[in-house]
DNA sequence: TCAGTTGTTTATAT
DNA sequence: AATATAAACAACTG
């Protein structure tokens, strides 16, 4: 559940439960989704911690507690949930568990099939940078202003810049091919290119690509989005039926439609 | 059997 | 310094 709008809806549901949640009991079922931490340590300084209002950055769950904060990145697989206390966690959703947080209001559960990345520990905030390395603005925050002026001058490719975490925090594979079908480029379009009207319209599309996404929780598959055509092959363009193109551009699979997206576009 | 997958890091090259 | 590419990480699906 990786892009900004999945860990967004991930965020939102836990700010529900979290604040003011005592730690009493910690369950590491599988210590390969615990980051620079050993199990013991993972225990030993939560037991007892209360946490506070969950944010966000990025991709990034940020989860302080009176004591330590805990960093969550989901990779391409994780999905942390809270089962509130009375009710019956669902048995076919605790697949992948990888650890279980008690709480005095209910669990935490941090399910992971690949573990490609996992959960961190740190003391202050002052650390969370060195974890989680150079983040550009948030996808959802940034101005109009700032968004061109990140992107100015820049000689790489326009899905390539929107994917880079450096640049701006949240948008992945998916959500940057959303972004330039709706926007009519092409996702190898050298940015540097783009005038600033270009520039203007690509972070117009971004926002209302965020906020629809946003809402829902996570990125929809419904007929109007490109989405809904990724794991077909051959798929037809939903704004013009042609037959939409894929090959890796930026190190990834994408998809995008030759006629509304011309590379020289 | 093998390619592919919502992500990032590292090594290597340009 | 920026940028691009491939491989590695891990586990499962079609």
């Amino acid at each position: 559940m990786p892009e900004l709008p999945d860990v967004e809806g991930q965020r939102r549901k836990l700010s529900d439960y979290l604040p003011g949640a005592q730690v009493t009991a910690v369950d590491v079922l599988d210590a390969g989704a615990l980051r620079e931490i050993g199990a013991d340590d993972f225990r030993r300084r939560l037991l007892g911690a209360r946490f506070r209002q969950p944010r966000r950055h990025g991709k990034w769950l940020i989860l302080p507690t009176d004591g330590p904060i805990l960093l969550i990145h989901n990779g391409m697989t994780g999905r942390p949930y809270f089962v509130s206390s009375g009710t019956v966690a669902d048995p076919s959703g605790t697949k992948s568990d990888r650890w279980v947080i008690s709480t005095d209001h209910g669990e935490l559960h941090y399910s992971d099939l690949r573990k490609l990345r996992g959960v961190w520990l740190v003391d202050d905030i002052a650390d969370v940078n060195s974890v989680t390395g150079q983040q550009g603005l948030d996808a959802l925050d940034i101005s109009s202003s700032m968004f061109r002026a990140t992107l100015q001058g820049r000689r790489g490719g326009l899905k390539a810049t929107l994917m880079d975490q450096r640049v701006i925090a949240g948008l992945g594979n998916m959500l940057s091919d959303e972004i330039c079908w709706r926007a009519g480029v092409h996702p190898a379009r050298i940015v540097s290119a783009l005038d600033d009207k270009k520039l203007n319209a690509i972070y117009r599309t971004m926002r209302r690509t965020l906020e629809s996404a946003v809402k829902q929780g996570r990125i929809p598959r419904t007929r109007t989005w490109l989405n809904s055509a990724r794991q077909r092959d051959p798929a037809p363009c939903p704004r013009c039926q042609t037959t939409l193109r894929r090959s890796s551009i930026a190190g990834r699979t994408s998809i995008w439609c030759p006629r509304c997206q011309l590379p020289s576009l």
